[in-house]
DNA sequence: ATTTTTCCGTAACTTTATCACAGAAATAAA
DNA sequence: TTTATTTCTGTGATAAAGTTACGGAAAAAT
């Protein structure tokens, strides 16, 4: 399967743009934790996700994390290229959580596609609209909702994503995600654990109730 | 002047698309207070500031709120257009924070000229792209800054953008700026008082000592 | 002049974040 | 295999910020 069948709005492009596209994209494949855009520095592209995760997150001057998007099969990501994206000089990053294959379409072709075809142009609009909701999202939740909620909604999430109910996760990652303290995560683990909705190891939490960590979010 | 002297790219527009604008765009003064646009609700379209001031802040559940965005005179508010922003399913709110003169331009017309119109295809790219970048800035100051810092910043915004050291307003209104709740605005201010950085009266915080409130930024 | 509304002040308490440290489990090195 | 080192977790003390619950003063409305 090559780029063509991951790139969305692909028949919708001229097939002198397809082939400008093939040409230049850069088929690598990542290994998990790879951080893959630092910052503002070098604008590398976009990527388009073949296989695997990523994951794209602020970072603080004091080192502390949390996660804005994540990125799966046939998605696309807009954030590590600066350029596509003006006016953005915040310290964004994105990593692989997962061994990928991606593609990196230079930013620089895709503003010059963006400039000649409407679909493109209008379907990167949609994108960043839809960064643009995932932030109002993300934000929501952390104004506005306590943390055991904020804690069981991101273990169901993480459940669904893995399929599974034992997730193999440290309490900083997990802090990491959430963007707080290891702290704090561990003494919710634990009182999660106290009231039998989880079951805790080293280095795993174990979803033992996912209903009632549902009635709880 | 007219909507021409206010609208961006407008001479990237054919003379058919520009006249469509003017046809249909609504010219309207809305007094202070006034609220344009609440929620997912209507799809009330764009607007262009031609006079005043905007705001658009979210609403939460219980009623608190956080200021996402502020548009003055030649801004244009894309926020307000659910169908041009799609994926949208939170409250978004705006209202006027002063008497204002805007034009209303509706969402579906806009819809249309973005799909045949690159220039402006790619302004309203740039346009959310930079209320992404708003919005991770305040994400930024929300998670990593402490309050005195950030109520600092606040104070010295109003008053770049008041253009007075006496600011006419109550501490609820900054609470419901800063997302935050009254008392906790109260105690923070009158620390600021004892140090010498303010002066409270009912109504109005006066910017005693500017520098001082930089310094703590 | 009196009532009502708006705005502000404060104390007690809860939640979350920070700091400091220690011990257990896993991994690497000897 | 034993020892050393790193990673991960647990917990108490403290601080910051949000919540609850008032009451009182200033302004506006009657």
């Amino acid at each position: 399967m090559s780029l063509a069948n991951y790139f969305p709005i692909w028949d919708k492009l001229t097939s002198s743009q397809q082939e400008r596209i093939l040409s230049v994209a850069d088929y690598k494949e990542v290994k998990k934790g790879t951080v893959l855009h630092d910052g503002g520095e070098n604008c590398l592209g976009l990527l388009l996700v073949r296989n695997g995760q990523l994951r794209a997150y602020m970072l603080s001057d004091e080192g502390r994390e949390v996660t804005i998007s994540r990125f799966f099969e046939m998605d696309i990501c807009l954030l590590s290229a600066s350029c596509v994206m003006p006016n953005m000089q915040f310290n964004i990053m994105i990593e692989a959580e997962k061994d990928s294959q991606i593609w990196v379409i230079p930013a620089c072709l895709y503003k010059n596609l963006m400039d000649e075809s409407i679909p493109l142009s209008n379907y990167s609009h949609d994108l960043i609209s839809f960064h643009f909701s995932e932030l109002m999202w993300l934000m929501e939740q952390v104004m506005w909702k306590s943390f055991d909620k904020r804690l069981a909604e991101f273990l169901l999430e993480e459940r669904a994503i893995e399929g599974a109910d034992s997730l193999k996760i440290t309490h900083e990652k997990i802090a990491n995600h959430m963007g707080t303290a290891r702290e704090v995560v561990t003494r919710m683990l634990r009182y999660f654990q106290s009231e039998g909705l989880v079951h805790l190891t080293r280095g795993t939490v174990d979803i033992v109730n996912p209903d009632d960590l549902a009635s709880l979010t």
